[in-house]
RNA sequence: GCCGGGAUGGCGGAACUGGUAGACGCAGCGGACUCAAAAUCCGCCGGUGGCAACACCAUGUGGGUUCGAUUCCCUCUCCCGGCACCA
């Protein structure tokens, strides 16, 4: 078993603190680590410090630089073009959470879109793999593999080329449709502000040009560019039909992505939501060529079922083909002429990873004038990064830092610039599980130690990661396969993502468009007299905040908690407790601190019950011990019956992860241990002893301090956290008789003691007088059956809705069930 | 907008395979102890009606399947996460 920890410390944020402090990004990231490592020690967590490392020790990221050159060896790294937000006030690129309805989130100046030169891993290549290898995932959620899926979103269709002429020569628009069947209701095409037709046909009209500035100019961010409205504008270009030989006028659309397929779409309005809101929009014609179960087409407005799959009509050769059928045969006749071929797309992108800032890896990269982009040779590894710059706002320190910039060409040795663009800092957390193998090792980023520790048997992680950086790591994780590095394909095997912890977020604006964000541990909430809430004010002035609703604690929004408060305040077995008490792992948790005191006293009432038990209860126990041979009065065995029942659901709730019922079997145990009759002292005391032990063992990986002490304090052993888990004694879950749920047509109408056997609990039932008062009596009772829960029987007699002599209960279908069911049935508590 | 989740008392949550909805805890109320307070201990604690036994309503909304639905299916609403430069 080895739990390490790492420091994943590149990034925004170690920027804007040094920003806001003056300070550089590595002291404020070490002081953050170092108050950390405390805070964490102080908790008492298992971790191997020995293998503890930092994203941004030169000792790790040289080989985020080193495996990037052998990426780019491979061909899995190239250069391209992307596109950034630029922010003409200060300067500099921004990150997305930096931009704030278009604007700047320090300057407030309205954002411009830029395009500069990036490299790019090509992700895409493990498109297939990291599809296909989900499927040998069975320790993952399934909502997770669904996400990855659905993001890398294989799909099956056909790319259509649509011959046009273009200053004499001939050339193909190609468009991606996964709905190739209904090709014969195509009415136009659309392409991206960015697709090299709409910038020929921009050229000539000055409008058009416009327009597509005012399309490159939207937002970035892909949400936001799905949630435009739909507009466009001819070019006042037109392509042939591959088919028909009909015209199509060739448009732009604010709602063709460049990024997906070929940056150009069929128009099919008759069956394509949005392309029937954009012909509705200009006056373009809708043609219906699909006929689905022969309901009635109206051009008036879109109904969702104009997008089911159907048999073609209206469309010559193919009318009455099906979907697939349709499909192929259009797919062959475009081939035959050369015009298209059946294709598949990927919604997956290759990953831009240059990002224009300080706080990274450095991009090994140098840019000679007369031999181009060299790569830094592995003997020069790792890059260097400066610790001691505070960047200003105003563009990438490096850049301005000519020590670092340059450099002579690693190949010709003349006068040679750095490339100051540093890594995203997915890359460091794509393969750090696999450094934590052999941290110590300089020669290379891991060796024959990785062996036996990959994979990762146990990999836990928000649920915020579920596509980006899981993906990511398992791309890298196929990439380092592939360079022979590792043996393994999959990096871990079983997954948690936790819920986040979520906290209301603060804030005002400030002059500029400038916004600033209040910790809601400094906001005091104010309440009419209803106790309404009808505001919030800043503790420190007296003057109102703004509310921005619940969202993920993070530094950028400073609603985050310190749990140090609460280990100084209550210590580590009271926090780690009420932690793991108030709510199951994958839960998102809005935090309160109400609770943690509850948790304090539990811990207090168990420290009291240990010493009462070690100094009165204790000097009873028997010599040799009876609990499972002799038989328990009433009272005591019901004790062990719950001390055994919640160490039972414990053992199950802790293999499934859910913790927080663990903590309330431990308090359940307790209180059951407080209850229980005192007499006779000897059994008394033996049960009182298998409790307790049974206790400290569910609690010891919860709240190891006070457990292990209690557990030498009694003499159970040395060490808890060395003793075995407890096992469930079935016999003391048995019971004589059992408390029977009646139920009539599925309503609880009755309890009774019943002996233990079903079928004697079942003619108890008869006998008693519980069921007599519903209609139908014993006549009434044909079809009953016996449930079982909590070791006890549920007996559901069934009656007819109706008369039995009316018709429409001999039709209904639960009087027809009634009859069929007309026997006793029975089924044994799971649990007694 | 698209993809993935979630919604249960005043609050966090429990309910395993469809079978007693609200375990355990927090807050609240009442009581004991105390000169008093705190701490501790005992009791009550979803809503409506009823002296009570009990009945009816109730797991975001509306529908469906079932003898029986918090649980399965469909619809809608709201909230959260992701949407490729927060990580």
């Amino acid at each position: 078993m080895l739990q390490p920890m790492g420091w994943d410390a590149f990034g925004l944020p170690a920027e804007n603190a040094a920003m806001a402090n003056g300070v550089p990004p590595a002291k404020w990231t070490y002081d953050n680590i170092a108050y950390m490592k405390k805070q964490l020690q102080s908790l008492g967590f298992a971790i191997d410090w020995e293998r503890e490392l930092a994203t941004c020790s030169p000792r790790y990221y040289r080989w985020n630089q080193w495996l990037f050159l052998r990426m780019l060896e491979r061909g899995l790294v190239y250069k391209k073009t992307g596109t950034v937000n630029w922010d003409p006030v200060d300067q500099t690129v921004l990150a997305n959470e930096q931009v704030i309805d278009g604007r700047g989130w320090r300057t407030g100046a309205l954002i411009e879109k830029r395009e500069i030169p990036m490299y790019y891993l090509r992700i895409t290549a493990y498109a297939e793999e990291l599809l296909a290898s989900l499927d040998e995932l069975p320790g993952w959620p399934e909502r997770v593999k669904t996400m990855q899926a659905n993001w890398i979103g294989k799909s099956h269709g056909v790319n259509i080329g649509f011959p046009y002429e273009l200053g004499g020569e001939k050339k193909l628009l190609r468009v991606f449709t996964t709905r190739a069947d209904t090709l014969m209701g195509a009415t136009f095409c659309a392409v991206a502000a960015e697709h090299p037709l709409a910038a020929h046909a921009a050229k000539s009209d000055p409008k058009l040009a416009a327009f597509v500035e005012e399309c490159k100019r939207g937002p970035m961010m892909e949400a936001d560019l799905a949630q435009l409205d739909k507009k466009g504008m001819p070019t006042g270009l037109f392509v042939t039909h591959p088919i028909s030989g009909e015209k199509i006028e060739v448009w732009v659309g604010n709602y063709v992505l460049m990024a997906y397929g070929e940056g150009a779409v069929m128009g099919v309005p008759g069956h394509d939501e949005r392309d029937f809101a954009f012909a509705k929009n200009y006056g373009l014609p809708i043609k219906p060529v699909i006929d689905v179960g022969g309901k009635p087409y109206s051009t008036d407005a879109w109904q969702p079922w104009y997008a089911d799959y159907g048999r073609c009509v209206n469309s010559g050769k193919y009318d009455g083909l099906d979907y697939r059928a349709a499909v192929e045969t259009i797919a062959a006749d475009l081939k035959r002429k050369g015009l298209g071929d059946k294709q598949i797309t990927w919604r997956l992108r290759d990953w831009g990873i240059s990002r224009q800032r300080y706080w990274g890896t450095p991009i090994p990269i140098v840019h000679c004038p007369s031999c181009g982009d060299v790569p830094v040779p592995d003997g020069e590894l790792p890059v260097v990064l400066p610790e001691n710059l505070v960047p200003d706002g105003t563009g990438n320190p490096l850049a301005k830092t000519p020590s670092f910039v340059n450099c002579k060409c690693p190949k010709c040795g003349k006068a040679a610039k750095r490339e100051t663009d540093t890594m995203d800092t997915f890359v460091d957390s794509s393969w750090y599980f696999l450094r934590f193998a052999c941290p110590d090792q300089e020669k290379a980023p891991v060796d024959e130690r990785v062996q036996y520790w990959m994979p990762v048997d146990q990999y836990i992680g928000g649920i915020e990661h579920a596509i980006l950086h899981l993906l990511y790591s398992r791309f890298w994780t196929k990439v380092m396969r592939d360079l022979g590095l590792i043996s393994v394909g999959e990096p871990f095997t079983k997954l948690l993502t936790q819920g986040m912890v979520l906290n209301e977020i603060f804030y005002r604006k400030e002059g500029g468009g400038r916004i600033t964000y209040y910790n809601p541990a400094d906001v005091e909430l104010k309440h009419d007299d209803k106790g309404q809430r009808v505001g919030a004010v800043l503790r420190s002035d007296g003057k109102p905040v703004e509310s921005d609703g619940i969202g993920t604690m993070s530094k950028s929004k400073n609603n985050g908690v310190d749990p140090q408060d609460l280990i100084e305040k209550y210590g580590a077995d009271t926090a780690r407790f009420f932690i793991m008490s108030t709510s199951p792992p994958e839960m998102t948790l809005l935090w309160s601190d109400a609770g943690v005191a509850g948790a304090s006293r539990f811990l207090s009432r168990l420290w009291e019950s240990a010493y009462e038990f070690r100094q009165t209860i204790q000097p009873n126990l028997p010599a040799k011990r009876t609990l499972a041979r002799v038989r328990l009065p009433e009272g005591l065995a019901g004790t062990r019956r719950e001390v055994h029942l919640n160490l039972k659901q414990a053992t199950f709730d802790v293999l499934r992860a859910q913790f927080n019922t663990v903590t309330s079997a431990c308090q359940k145990i307790l209180n059951a241990l407080r209850a229980a009759p005192k007499e006779p002292a000897a059994a008394h005391a033996e049960i009182f002893e298998e409790g307790l032990s049974v206790l400290l063992l569910l609690l010891s990986p919860i709240s190891p301090h006070i457990s292990h002490y209690l557990w030498r304090e009694l003499g159970f052993g040395k060490d808890v956290l060395k003793a075995p888990w407890p096992e469930t004694d079935a016999r003391a879950l048995e019971q004589d008789e059992i408390e029977l749920v009646l139920q009539v047509n599925g309503k609880l109408r009755g309890h009774m003691r019943a002996p233990k056997s079903a079928r004697a609990a079942c003619a108890r039932a008869r006998r008693g007088d519980a069921l007599h008062q519903w209609p139908g009596g014993e006549e009434g009772r044909r079809g009953s059956r016996a449930a079982g829960q909590c070791g006890r029987l549920t007996v559901s007699c069934t009656l007819p809705p109706r008369p039995r002599s009316s018709l429409a209960a001999a039709s209904s279908s639960a009087a027809r069930r009634s009859c069929l069911s007309r026997r006793f049935t029975f089924r044994e508590a799971r649990r007694s």
